[in-house]
DNA sequence: CCTTGACCTTCTAGTTACTGGAAGCTACAT
DNA sequence: ATGTAGCTTCCAGTAACTAGAAGGTCAAGG
């Protein structure tokens, strides 16, 4: 397989793979005599679960520590288990967080008028010392 | 004032201020004959107005239109609520993906034992096509 | 007068995770 | 032979800072 079958099969983009190779999130490819790199079946499997993880939030690195963990046989699921846990801790801040911006931002545009007058409590809020 | 003054009133780092100054966020300042970089309260005021607005999840164009919104006595409250509007939309759209990233993750967790042994779930549905 | 320490200056480079584009080679169909 | 689609490498840009190096400035203390 081609960089291009495998990026439509794992939906990771071309682009996006041979970027995982030159940071080592993934091994380099084989390479054909005309210098294309070769895939396998396994790293469209690979490809996906890098793509996967990326998707629920975990950081490159994240998925470079999964990936050893899947293909060890011997780890244990609690390892596994840490890694999700403080990503879900740093999911649920963030929500909390951006759950916090949004009420300020709503009372404020709750509160302004939106019309051509210029007096504005979103920006006479911004402007002042809290 | 000097740079590290403004910087603990206004709660912006100086080398941020400087960044400011960089791209064009804010105007330059002024220097003194030792060449430092002077400051006035007007300045304070106006870095704690970013320092607010990004902390309500503008981005620094978004700051740099509100900043201009905000010294221009004849504009309507109307465009000031529209950038928040927008971005209201933008942290409610985020806030949906990292909840629903939090749901998985969190069912993941739960089914996942969590101990010594090498079964587990999280790693099994990562590696699953869906 | 000299030193120490806290500031200040500029410049470069690193962070995260890609994405776009240019220049040039390869493969295959018409 | 030619077109075009896909592959290669390398360089640069994105957002918004942040760290660090090398060196100038200033006030206080000995």
């Amino acid at each position: 397989m081609k960089i291009g079958d495998v990026a439509e099969k794992s939906g990771v983009p071309a682009k996006t793979i041979r970027y995982y190779e030159e940071i080592g999130l993934i091994l380099p490819a084989k390479r054909s005599d005309n210098g294309y790199r070769r895939y396998t079946e396994d790293d469209t499997q690979t490809l996906h679960f890098i793509s996967r993880a990326r998707g629920l939030g975990f950081s490159v690195e994240d998925c470079s520590n999964l990936l050893a963990l899947y293909q060890d046989r011997e780890r244990s699921s609690a390892d596994v288990k840490a890694i999700a846990l403080s990503n879900i801790g740093r999911i649920q801040h963030k929500i909390r967080e951006l759950r916090a911006m949004e009420k300020t931002l709503s009372d404020l545009a709750d509160r302004c008028h939106g019309d051509a007058r210029p007096d504005c409590p979103i920006l006479e809020d911004l402007s002042e010392f809290h």
